[in-house]
DNA sequence: TATTGTTATACTCTATAACTATA
DNA sequence: TATAGTTATAGAGTATAACAATA
């Protein structure tokens, strides 16, 4: 019944997922490294862009939306910042409502940086994948959202072993 | 004709590019920071562990195949070296053949540790993968590969502006 | 001269701990 | 007492440059 489908399928997706492993750190570090010219050039590493990337992309950014959003601490974040701060992409200042809190937002600057990166990305990724069918693009966005959504939470109450 | 087709396709697909770039870095961090725990426990951190992965998966492994093979530079993998080889997990010796070269190889403990930490991480990534269709999958591992194969080699003599 | 490995140095990313100001 | 941001410090990962030994 259904115990043998299942005991294959696991059998045959741990060689699969073993590759999927080693294929994303690979594709990770190529895409880095493509990408080097591009930071460069913008004088901004991959860190700050994602911070600018996330200040961009929020409401109402503060430093620890920022962090919680990206999954690395405040002062991180903090770093990233006055980098940022420094090349005039980004402006902080204290909230009236609340005056421990910092809002964050892009300069005219910081909005055309982050533009141009962005488009570098999705460029070299795009290009890459040039020729992979549309079909097999949707399934592993799929697949990314679920394995970000199941890699997320510890199952903190749920003994694995 | 096809450029319809073709402008309509990359018009989708830019979106999609997008997501799946905001999924894959997510998905990094989050399997970093599921993985510190394991990676504590043996004492090894994330570099040292593609050092003694490709050690333990290369044929012959010398210090600059690994970093041939892992994208890095010889003097990055020439100091995870150092950590492994004092933890006593992969042993070094000058080759007869070419005496400027060193074999490495992975001690029986170097075995373990190794196919420990990686049961860790297929673990991990199966686990939240439960419930994905195994087609979404294999789609999945084509299209890393695609991509992988994509990123390597920038495109020189192409000018892709 | 070119290659393999190493050392020296420097910079970024990361975290934890301690501190300040505010709530 | 708790929270937001910051500063101080330290460890890991990365790279380039300079050097040693060997080819």
């Amino acid at each position: 019944m259904a115990a043998t489908v299942m005991a294959r399928g696991r059998a045959e997706s741990s060689e699969e997922v073993a590759e999927l492993v080693e294929r994303l750190h690979g594709v990770m570090r190529a895409s880095l490294h493509r990408l080097q010219p591009a930071l460069a050039a913008e004088k901004i590493t991959m860190g700050q862009f994602w911070a600018l990337h996330l200040v961009s992309s929020l409401e109402s950014a503060s430093v620890s939306s920022v962090a919680r959003h990206l999954g690395v601490s405040a002062p991180t974040v903090c770093g990233n910042l006055d980098q940022l701060d420094a090349s005039g992409l980004v402006r902080r200042h204290r909230s009236d409502r609340d005056r421990r809190s910092v809002v964050l937002s892009l300069t005219p600057s910081g909005r055309q940086v982050e533009a141009r990166i962005w488009g570098q990305i999705a460029g070299l990724v795009a290009e890459a994948a040039r020729g992979i069918p549309p079909s097999d693009l949707e399934a592993t966005v799929r697949v990314f959202r679920e394995l970000e959504r199941g890699l997320e939470a510890p199952p903190a109450g749920r003994g694995a072993r």
